[in-house]
DNA sequence: CGGACTCTTGATTGCAGTCAACTAAAGTGG
DNA sequence: CCACTTTAGTTGACTGCAATCAAGAGTCCG
């Protein structure tokens, strides 16, 4: 199975070999975390931009009241941050919910290949577009919609995300994290994401066992749960 | 005055002078919108980057249920997208909260500008990463913040994005909004803003009244809404 | 075979939503 | 200039979703 960098890049724009062979020579060298470690700390000053490469990982912040929010989910082929730069520091943790493989990657390195091909500029950009949309996403969940639609909608994301490296069947795939990530995601209690994942299972759309997600209809799914399967921006973009 | 974008530039990088020429003239035709019209509607096919030069605006998505949720405000001298790309349609709206002056730039255009001038390169990215932190930090109020705290920290952040284009006074600043727009920006109801900000008045951190804010204790006031002051990358980024 | 998570269930509490009525302010038009 | 309308803000009563607290069951793993 190729990188699951290239692999999701591919959906952005038409890569050639040579633009595969760059974008697999960034995603190079591999450090290795431990399910629950901190890939990047808060607070600290980022030297690359992280990319990961096997597991799941997260953007988190741990608030002074003791409560976590966790702001995004990393799948296998996501870049941590806007390609292009570095913040000065980290006002957010890069944290690992699985054990996860990562490279670093100089933004001056990802620049440099944007510049020397116009298709992986376009993919980059589409790539970045996406995960905003799914942030942006994310914040009309935690605001308007209700909890067992949050995990619906979430679900429907997944699958959708997933596919794109290759990492999710037809009707379903690994959901290798616990239901407190799944509370800190969707700004519920783990009590709560309990109880409306008996709801879910109890409308015969989805089941969910041990950590296999198996969707039996995706369709109603993704109409239940107010999933606009569009905004992910599968499409592309246009450069202009 | 000069250009609110130029302006808010200024903090992301050393622009020189041929460079705030350059963004000047990117920012050129302005077009008028009226209050709560729709500056680009949902759906459609953007053919330009917004910038917004005068007035409020948002982005905002309409849910099946009849429910609104805003996603970011966006103030004069605001993207409303990243640079550098379009999307090939909008998965949401942009609005207008009172009226607005916008002007339309092409993703190329821009991306010329950030070639020519390492600076701009620079600012640009800076402002990117800033956007994307404050709709982050967004995440983490509407998941785990209660609504006094939301509001607080929200009036914390505008302080310090209007104070980035002169609009702020130091204890304060005209929030020309409804309280509505507030409740469908922080996913809550009108109604419970309504008292949660009877709350905070009662704090005596700040009054409101008719449209205008006053601050009376910044700090105390971040305290209380667990507003960290440097989330929004006011110190620069590195292009590294 | 502990021990530590993770998940599940029950009981209770409370924050925030909904519904509804009313006030105040600001237009609008005859 | 004053009825009339519209919009924004305020208040009260009630409801309900989700948090919290607590305890027990299931699982994984050293």
């Amino acid at each position: 199975m190729p990188n699951p960098f290239v692999r999701k890049l591919r959906h952005g724009a038409d890569l050639t070999e040579a633009d595969e062979a760059i974008l697999l020579d960034l995603a190079q060298p591999l450090r290795r975390i431990e399910a629950r470690g901190d890939i990047v700390r808060e607070g600290t000053e980022p030297r690359a931009l992280v990319l990961v490469v096997e597991g799941w990982a997260c953007r988190y912040k741990q608030l002074e009241n003791g409560k976590r929010q966790i702001i995004s989910f990393f799948l296998p082929g996501d870049l941590c941050e806007p390609f292009g730069i570095l913040p000065r520091f980290m006002d957010h943790a890069l944290g690992a919910l699985t054990p996860v493989a990562v490279a670093h990657i100089q933004p001056g390195a990802i620049r440099n290949a944007a510049r020397a091909s116009r298709c992986i500029e376009e993919a980059l950009w589409w790539d970045l577009l996406a995960a905003v949309a799914a942030d942006q996403e994310r914040v009309v969940s935690l605001g308007r919609r209700s909890a067992a639609e949050r995990l619906g909608h979430l679900f429907c994301e997944l699958q959708l995300r997933l596919a794109m490296v290759g990492l999710a069947d037809p009707d379903g795939y690994d959901l290798p994290v616990t239901q407190v990530d799944l509370a800190d995601l969707l700004g519920l209690s783990s009590v709560h994401v309990n109880r409306s994942l008996q709801e879910l299972r109890a409308t015969g759309l989805l089941s969910l066992k041990g950590r296999r997600l198996t969707i039996h209809d995706l369709k109603s799914l993704q109409e239940a749960s107010l999933f606009d399967p569009g905004y992910l921006h599968t499409g592309g973009v246009s450069l202009a």
